[in-house]
RNA sequence: GCCCCCAUAGCUCAGAUGGAUAGAGCACAGGCCUCCUAAGCCUGGCGGGCCCGUUCGAAUCGGGCUGGGGGCACCA
């Protein structure tokens, strides 16, 4: 069934793919991935269209691959493509071998019919191109909604359990930059999420065993000996940082059964503390000790090999993931008897399943791409869908800088380095400037100029001015909705459309998992806004144009301020 | 050798499922404060590595080439 009875006419799991769905004012989207057709609704306004289309085209989109998306990022200044433009004809002719115009014609009579007084005009043109022009009071409806529901009307009820994981560091030492990416991100993400009304938990996997905390004990050792006077030998691939010789100091008199939980555990607040200082906070450290002191390593390995997938060669364990798209089988077992690291992993995403979530999704590094094939295989060798993951690839960060901090030459840029450099609301910005799949360059001079090239300080500029002219205007927070005065100018008009494009922001981070979506938004945003009050004064413009301006001004806001807060940065009332 | 990613303006990058005139910022040149923060605004652009193909239509899809980056462990 195609669109399910209820509120919303179309949802997610109602195509098995990708689906958007935005309350009030516009916008959705859904992809049919089945039979490589996608349909594409993205409307405006009030819910009708939707129905609209749901209903008077109904067969077009069950048969055919329909494409309506609104070229709202690309508005022309003459607004020849209106508001919302819909390519459903172009898509719809070669299927049903007819004139794209002539279907394009049907198309407008229909929305003529069903939007009445929500639209000016519908224009066709060339091809079969469908332009809507939205009319002034669709536009302040929307406008008025915003004001009154602030984030509300934004939001959504979306209801998915859903379990993140990211960062997962060794916790052997400090942060380095790029895991400082993964926590911006994955916390981002996190937030969209919940602030769609998803059951969001956030979680680091702790490996607390094996050989890297070894080595991380031993070189621990070895700096409580330096204290005692002794030669430091710090063994091979051991952990040089000096950061140890605190520990060493505090773990001086422990003793030696329990100098390893204490090493660890210093550890992980060590790495709690560089999080928090960027405002990311785990819900849980899932620790891998842990999971294979419980038995589930071995009792994975066992329910593989009760269903045939485990054998035995040159004396180590294998798992035949191959047979579940893996390039090669994976050994589980090594000749000396030690499990491996994906044993574990394992297990870890069983776990992760049998805790009951709608969605996994998983921030790696790079160096894990090829980790993907493996854990999706083992996910399937159990029996389970391997759709339930996700795996985003985060990728690298390289710094640049002219020469601060080249001058600590031998050790590498920190993320501690980073923040104290740059400072929170900086380092979170900069780290989300960039799509996930892309190396990121972190520029410090940039990041840390005060000054009209940083672009973090374009946007919360653009908030603080609006919030001086309130205080100016002694507006509190009580706005009167109704003003035959908006939307008098091109230039209040077009910024009313980029208030609404925020919906279709949200929905596009929130399906593809790209906080760069929005820091490119609010760029945008905060653009338009310091050309409106470049152009239109506010103040003294007359009673009722002030106030219908300051209104405008204030779904501004609430849009700048809500997109600041999803990026965990703060929105500041004078600069 | 196999696999993945990238190639857009002088520089750093946007361009969501192919669409209607490819966008910003930086840099460079010039202009705008008796007036709501000049941390701002305005004006200035001969740009998609190369070659084929699919299409009414390609930066976007396919094939080939060139030039970069990464991954291919009984490491974690």
């Amino acid at each position: 069934m195609l669109y399910p009875k209820g509120r919303h006419l179309l949802r997610p799991s109602d195509y098995g793919g990708q689906a958007s769905y935005l309350r009030g004012l516009f916008v959705s989207n859904a992809r049919q991935i089945k039979g490589g057709r996608r349909i594409e609704i993205v409307k405006l306004s009030m819910k009708d269209l939707y129905q609209l289309f749901s209903q008077s085209l109904d067969g077009l989109l069950h048969t055919y691959s329909i494409n309506i998306a609104p070229p709202l990022w690309e508005i022309p200044k003459d607004k020849k493509y209106g508001d919302f433009s819909t390519m459903i004809a172009l898509k719809a002719a070669p299927v049903l071998k007819r004139d794209p115009y002539d279907i394009a014609c049907e198309i407008k009579s229909v929305l003529q019919e069903k939007l009445g007084s929500y639209t000016d005009r519908i224009d066709i043109v060339k091809p079969g191109f469908v332009n809507i022009f939205v009319s002034k009071k669709g536009l302040i409806e929307s406008l008025n909604r915003i004001i009154k529901e602030k984030d509300d009307f934004f939001k959504d009820n979306r209801r998915k359990k859903v379990l993140l994981e990211f960062v997962s560091a060794n916790p052997t030492g400090p942060l380095s930059i790029a895991h400082g990416r993964q926590a911006v991100v994955g916390d981002v993400i996190a937030r969209i999420l919940k602030f769609f009304g998803n059951d969001v938990i956030c979680e680091y996997y702790l490996n607390d065993e094996g050989t890297q905390i070894n080595l991380l004990i031993e070189s621990v050792r070895q700096r409580i000996k330096e204290l005692k006077g002794e030669d430091l030998r710090i063994p091979d691939g051991g952990y040089q940082g000096e950061y140890l010789k605190s520990v060493a100091r505090e773990a001086f008199d422990i003793e030696e059964d329990k100098l390893r939980d204490f090493v660890v555990s210093s550890m992980v607040s060590l790495i709690k503390n560089e999080l928090s200082s960027i405002g990311v906070v785990f819900d849980n450290f899932f620790s891998q000790k842990k999971l294979i002191n419980e038995g589930k390593v071995n009792k994975v390995i066992e329910t593989l090999s009760a269903r045939g997938l485990i054998y035995e060669k040159d004396s180590a364990l294998w798992f035949s993931s191959s047979r579940f798209g893996d390039d090669k089988d994976r050994v589980l077992k090594k000749k000396n008897s030690e499990l491996t690291y994906f044993a574990s992993d394992i297990a870890y995403h069983e776990d992760k399943i049998e805790r009951g979530f709608d969605e996994i999704i998983n921030l790696w590094g790079p160096d894990h791409h090829g980790y993907i094939g493996r854990v999706k295989a083992s996910i399937k060798a159990l029996g389970y869908n391997d759709n339930i993951l996700k795996v985003l690839i985060i990728q690298l960060v390289t710094i640049k800088t002219k020469e601060r901090m080249s001058r600590r030459r031998g050790t590498a840029i920190l993320l501690s380095d980073l923040i104290d450099e740059v400072g929170k609301d900086a380092v979170r910005f900069y780290y989300i400037l960039r799509r996930n799949s892309s190396p990121l360059e972190f520029d410090i001079d940039l990041a840390k100029s005060a000054s009209l090239d940083n672009p973090l300080y374009y946007v919360q500029y653009a908030h603080a001015r609006i919030k001086s002219i309130f205080a100016k205007a002694g507006v509190v927070d009580d706005f009167n909705l109704d003003y035959s005065q908006y939307l008098e100018d091109e230039e209040e008009v077009s910024l009313v459309r980029d208030i609404l494009q925020f919906s279709y922001c949200l929905n596009k981070i929130y399906y593809n998992l790209e906080p760069v979506f929005l820091a490119e938004y609010l760029k945008s945003i905060a653009a338009e806004f310091h050309r409106f009050y470049e152009r239109k004064r506010i103040l003294g413009s007359g009673d009722d144009k002030m106030h219908a301006r300051l209104n405008l001004l204030e779904a501004v806001r609430v849009v700048l301020r809500l997109g600041l807060s999803i990026l965990g940065i703060s929105a500041w009332d004078k600069m």
